[in-house]
DNA sequence: TTATCATACAATCAAATGGTTGTATTAGAG
DNA sequence: CTCTAATACAACCATTTGATTGTATGATAA
């Protein structure tokens, strides 16, 4: 099983920063290439430091990463931090699933004439 | 293919309601059973009202429904909704996997003799 | 060397967030 | 009927957010 090494504090700004699409379409645009902090703000009908704020947040949640090259500050998505917060999101969706699993079962038991045999508990025993 | 019929707004909005934790386990706790606001203003240390509060603000993503029981007001998990988020976070999942799964093929490429017989094309036709 | 382009950063501002307390309403319990 | 528990809602407050403009600095191009 894969632990998420990831504070409570950190899946916060990380949902905080997908919570915006200029930044989502940050993220997109610097998954594949390169970007400069300039060529992104002319993307946008925004300021240059509005963008460039934009950037700082998505810095702040690890989501991208700037490189100097020469006078120029290149934006590239943080490949590493992306799958991380892919693998949240999946266990956020395995958490979830298997409660909503778990409660479909509940439900056709109620369903079921009270006593027909127990389905097996397979461990009800509550996952975080 | 599933079309999500999501406007950017609520993407957003979506995205927001999930970046508090108390707001996450709120979730958590209504997924399986249906929870009065004050049973769960029992479980934070934060006022009635603040919890009140955050209730709305899921309940605006709509990702819990409350409903009337006697003088309770019961909140309960929206499944559809937290499914179609499921579908949603998919979405970016794939989006973004066959991004990188495209730069690692550029990658290679590159890594790779540059007379060697390119491997095919696999359409670099930008999705989005 | 001197413009100029790309960036950094500070100050400012309005609006949104996340919390509080206080008051009003409503439904059950006695 | 009266008390109380559960909620709704308004007002308020501090902090954060998302944007702006202005100024300073550093690297390049001419």
């Amino acid at each position: 099983m894969v632990v998420l090494e990831i504070s409570e504090h950190d899946v916060n700004r990380l949902f905080r920063a997908l919570a915006d699409s200029t930044r989502r379409d940050i993220v997109r645009r610097t998954l594949v290439t390169d970007v400069s902090v300039s060529q992104l703000a002319d993307a946008y009908e925004m300021s240059f430091a509005a963008v460039q704020k934009h950037v700082a947040v998505l810095e702040e949640a690890r989501l991208v990463t700037k490189e100097s090259r020469g006078r120029e500050r290149m934006v590239r998505a943080n490949l590493d931090r992306i799958r991380q917060a892919q693998r949240l999101l999946d266990h956020f969706e395995e958490l979830w699933r298997s409660r909503i699993d778990r409660l479909d079962i509940l439900l056709a038991q109620d369903q079921s004439t009270p006593d027909e045999p127990a389905p097996p508990p397979s461990s009800l025993k509550a996952a975080t």
